[in-house]
DNA sequence: TTCGCCCGTCGAAGCGCTTCGACGTCACCT
DNA sequence: AGGTGACGTCGAAGCGCTTCGACGGGCGAA
C-alpha cells in the first residue's frame, strides 16, 4: 500500500505538505503542488479512509436511510436514492445504505461510531420516533418529508399538500364537481406517513373549498384492487368525475380498469395523478400529473448536508417544493 | 465523546484489556470481562470506526454495487439489496452503496482506500470489464451472477440455464408442442446481461430436446408493449400455447392481454414466469413460476464474503442455486 | 520445595493521516 | 538598511484503536 509519506519522498517534500497541497488548506507554490500531483499519479495514491476520518474526524460518508417496507413503491424510493448517492459523490463522498428496520439504533450507531459524518432519513412520519434522536444527535441530518414538527431539523420535500391542492384545482377548472383521491396503501396512512397525509389534507381542503363532493380511498396495490375501486368509484352517489392518484403502482391498472368498465379516459372521466413526471408520461394514456421531483430533492437534501457540514449558520430549516403540474392526455373538460 | 481508555478506567483495567475483553482474541477472565462490560453499558461506548480502521485494517464495511440502469427491474434489486445489508448487519458490517455508474474506478477507489473491505457485484455482463480488476484487487468479492469466464472469482446466482429448462420441460410435460420465451428488454441482452443469456439458452436447449418448436422475444416494459407481444405472440405459426415470461413488470399486463385477445389462462394459453415468488403468486391468476431466490443469493453470498475475509480456503468459486418450480394456476396441460 | 508453564493483564508501539506551531525566505515599506 | 509581514514548508504531536511482547502469579509436576 502506497502511503502518503511514499509521496512526500518522492516529491522531495514533508508529508505535512503532501496533505496541505492536496486539501489546499494552505498555500503551496504552484511547483510543489505540481510534483506532488505528479508523484500521486506516478504511484496510484489514495489517501487511507480510516486514518483520514480518523485525524481528520470526518469519514466522507453519509448515511441513508432508505424505507423498504410494505406499501411503499421502490422505484421511486430508488430514485431519490440514485439522486443521494451521485449528489453525494459530487461532493467526494460515500453512502452507506440503512434499512428503516434498523431503527434509531442504526441511526446511533453510525453516528457514534463516527461511520457516518451525516445523515439523511426518508420516508418520514408525521409523529416519528426518530425525531428526538436526529435532534440530539452531534451529527447534522437532513430528512426527506415533513414531520409535524419540524423545528430544529434540516427537511425538503415536493410540498404534498400543494400537489393535492393543484390536482383538484386543476379538475375544478375543467368542470368536475365530483372527485376522488385513490391513495396510498392503508398501511401508508396507519403509520401516519407524512406525505400521504399531506396529499389527503390539501386534496380535501381544496376540494371543499371549492365546493366539490370528495372522497378519500387508501388503496392497496393488490392484483385486482384496480378494478375493486374503480368499481367502488363508480357505485358511488354521486359519481365522481375526477379522480386523483397518488398511489404509483395502480396508475395504470386503474385507467385499464375504468376502461374495462366502459369509461373512457379522459372522456367520461379525468385523471392525474402525483408522481414522478416519467411514470405519469409512460402510461398507456400519459396522465396528467404533479411530478415528484425526487432527483432534485435528493440533490438538494445532500447539498443542504454538506452545506451544514461546511458550518453554515444560514441552512433553511424547511424546503417546500412548490408543486409543478403537467398536463397530459388523461384530463379534459366534463362533459355533459 | 467516550474512548476505549475512558472505559478501561472505569472498568479498572488497561485499554488493551478492553479492547481484548471486547474482541474475545484473548482470554480474558469472566470477572474483567463483566466490569468491561458494565462500564461500557454505562458510558455508551461506541468504538470510532475510523480509529478500529485503522489500528485493525478492517473496516467492517462492505460494497454492495447495484445497478440502476434500463432494463433491469428495481424492485427485484432491491430485494437482493435488502438481504445484503440484514445479512451483512448480522455480521457486523455496514453496507456502502455503489451504483453502476461509479464503475470501475468506483470499486478500485473503495478498495484502495480501504474504506471497505470487502465487494459485491451485482448484474454481472458475460464479459464483464469489471472482472480483471476484480481479480487483481487484494480485495475479496462475490459476484452476483456468472460471467462467462468465471475462475479465480467467487459467484453466486440462481442457475438460470436450468431455470429455463425447467419452465419449458414442465410446459412439455403438459403436452405443449409450441413456446416462446418473452424476455427481458432488448438493452439488457445488448449488454449481455448473464442471467438473462443463460435463461435463453436453457430455454432453447431444453425446447430443442424436447422437440418443441420455440421462439425467443425480447421484451421492453414500455405502455402497450404487453399487448403488442401478445398479438405478435398469436399472429405466429404455429402460434405458441406454452409462454416463459422472465420480465417482472411485463407479466401482470401480458396475461391481461391474452384474456384481453380472447384467450385464456391457463385454458387456451399456459404461462409459468422465472421472478420472485411474491410476484408470481401476487398476479390475477396466480403464475407457476421458478423462483429468484433473491433473499437467499444475498444472505449466502454475504456468508461466502465473509468466509473469505476469515481466510477460509475452500469457498467455493461457483454456486449455483437449483431452480424450484411451483405450480400455480397458471398452466394446465394442453387442450386440443 | 523448586522449576516451568500457562493464564490473564499491562505498556508501548504504531496504523496513516491531519493539523498546529514554528521557521526561514523574500518582498516591500519606511 | 532594518523591520515587518506574508508565503511556503517542515517537524512533531496526536486522532482512538489493535496488537505484540513481556511479565507476574498461580498451579502442577518433578
Amino acid at each position: 500500500m502506497v502511503k502518503i509519506t511514499d509521496v512526500a519522498r518522492r516529491a522531495g517534500v514533508s508529508p505535512s505538505t503532501v496533505s496541505y497541497a492536496l486539501s489546499g488548506k494552505r498555500p503551496i507554490s504552484a511547483e510543489t503542488r505540481r510534483r506532488v500531483q505528479a508523484a500521486v499519479r506516478e504511484l496510484g495514491y489514495r489517501p487511507h479512509a480510516g486514518a483520514r476520518a480518523l485525524a481528520g474526524s470526518r469519514s466522507n460518508v453519509l448515511a441513508l436511510v432508505v424505507p423498504l417496507r410494505a406499501g411503499i413503491h421502490v422505484p421511486v424510493v430508488m430514485r431519490f436514492a440514485a439522486s443521494v448517492v451521485t449528489a453525494a459523490r459530487a461532493h467526494d463522498h460515500d453512502v452507506l445504505l440503512l434499512t428503516q428496520e434498523e431503527g434509531e439504533e442504526g441511526l446511533r450507531r453510525v453516528a457514534d461510531t463516527a461511520l457516518a459524518d451525516a445523515l439523511i432519513v426518508m420516508d418520514v412520519q408525521l409523529r416519528d420516533p426518530r425525531l428526538p434522536l436526529l435532534r440530539e444527535l452531534d451529527r447534522p441530518s437532513v430528512l426527506i418529508g415533513f414531520p409535524r414538527e419540524s423545528t430544529g431539523l434540516t427537511c425538503i420535500d415536493l410540498d404534498f399538500k400543494a400537489a393535492g391542492e393543484v390536482c383538484v384545482d386543476h379538475l375544478a377548472r375543467l368542470g368536475h364537481r365530483v372527485v376522488a383521491l385513490v391513495g396510498s396503501p392503508p398501511e401508508v396512512y396507519v403509520r401516519q406517513t407524512a406525505f400521504a397525509q399531506r396529499v389527503v389534507q390539501g386534496f380535501t381542503a381544496a376540494a371543499d373549498r371549492a365546493g366539490l363532493v370528495s372522497s378519500v380511498h387508501p388503496c392497496a396495490a393488490a392484483p385486482g384492487s384496480a378494478l375493486a375501486v374503480a368499481e367502488r368509484l363508480l357505485r358511488e352517489q354521486p359519481a365522481p368525475t375526477g379522480v386523483v392518484v397518488h398511489n404509483e403502482p395502480l396508475l395504470e391498472p386503474l385507467i385499464d380498469a375504468f376502461e374495462q368498465l366502459g369509461l373512457r379516459v379522459p372522456g367520461d372521466l379525468s385523471v392525474t395523478a402525483i408522481c414522478p413526471d416519467e411514470f405519469a408520461a409512460a402510461v398507456r394514456v400519459p396522465v396528467t400529473s404533479v411530478a415528484v421531483p425526487a432527483a432534485e430533492v435528493g440533490a438538494r437534501a445532500v447539498e443542504l448536508l454538506m452545506a451544514k457540514l461546511g458550518g453554515a449558520a444560514d441552512v433553511p430549516q424547511a424546503t417546500l417544493l412548490p408543486p409543478r403540474l403537467t398536463e397530459r392526455a388523461s384530463t379534459a373538460p366534463r362533459t355533459a
